[in-house]
DNA sequence: ATATAATCGGGGCGCTCGTTCCGTTTTGGA
DNA sequence: TCCAAAACGGAACGAGCGCCCCGATTATAT
């Protein structure tokens, strides 16, 4: 359907792909927020050819969430087979690190001026649904506790991701880490009242 | 130093107050990125009024985040006196129920466009003191583990805040907190290597 | 090599928003 | 009541930024 009716052009092409390339690291440093002047400054290209890839800003936006969540769910899919029980763990880890990295994804992903599920509802549904299952595989081998659903893990990330941002320093952000570890292992707290 | 020199104008009073009044709801909701011509207009009155009593917009956003930290030490405060080992608790939960209600506060305190160490250094001091001093308690009361100190509670509220921002429904909320509080009560995690 | 079409670059438009300016209105003491 | 000082409001300015336009440039088929 929208697959190319003509081949690009060879230096289109190698623009399009630096545009890319750069944008990927402008907005992991900068945010959302950055002008899209700055990314074709860093690409050494005018703010039109930009545009003429991508018809928005939005758009270069949204194709780069698109890529980092494709990683993400690449990566937590290995890790979830090689060890069902630390699955979860370690894609909370892998999230909260991206947060500290990926300005942009952590907004994405908590929602700051951006729509994720309205926006790439194929890719959130993956992510989602990756989500559920490997809790759900953490919950049946026992190194997380029952009463938490996808969407709670969904938070936990965006603090996670919050926490990160505030806390830039990697090493400090590992006394936090281990208290939410400690938090969902914890048994239910059944009601004491 | 800093004192009245002459006594405001009557109507100059009754202007002052109203925007003061109406910034802290406007903060509240939209957050610190409103515009000032929205508060002035909510307040009934012209951009140029609100900058006759708050030379910056900054400086405005300040009063109000000073108000409401000033509120926030009081409650906790009284909490932490009524129940030592509760008070940590009561304030964390506090602050993650700000965090829902006001947007401004919430990215003034993970320092979004904002450093309040900066702005108010001595409104920042007590507020970081008062958070030593309640987690020393709830420790001594063995209710939260020892191995935290007050920049990693800090972090957990700025993660909090977000969280609830992310999850606005309060309810569901009520889903995460506990896995929180179980993981700062869970006993220091030696460690296995 | 040349023509033609694709692509490029960056100046410019339109909009938002913080802040200022100044002609007009209100206040309060004499 | 009257007037000078204080305060008002909103038009206007300047800066930042998304996006578009168009004359100049470059790639490719012949």
């Amino acid at each position: 359907m929208t697959e190319k009716s003509r081949p690009l052009r060879a230096d289109a092409a190698r623009n399009r792909a630096r545009v890319l390339q750069v944008a990927y690291e402008t907005f992991a440093e900068e945010g959302a927020g950055v002008p899209i002047d700055e990314i074709a400054r860093r690409a050494g290209v005018g703010a039109g050819t930009v545009y003429r890839h991508f018809p928005t800003k939005e758009s270069l936006f949204q194709a780069i969430v698109a890529e980092r969540l494709r990683q993400v769910v690449e990566r937590t899919r290995e890790q979830a087979a090689a060890d069902p029980g630390e699955g979860l763990y370690a894609f909370l880890f892998q999230m909260a690190e991206q947060g500290a990295t990926d300005l942009g994804l952590t907004e994405a992903f908590a929602g700051i001026g951006f729509d994720l599920a309205a926006a790439l509802p194929e890719a959130e549904k993956e992510f989602t649904g990756l989500m559920a299952e490997i809790l759900a595989q953490a919950q049946r081998a026992g190194t997380v506790r029952s009463d938490l659903d996808a969407a709670d893990i969904k938070t936990l990330i965006v603090g996670l991701q919050a926490m990160r941002r505030f806390r830039g320093d990697s090493e400090l952000m590992r006394r936090v880490y281990p208290v939410i570890r400690a938090g969902l292992a914890a048994p239910e707290h059944r009601s004491v009242d």
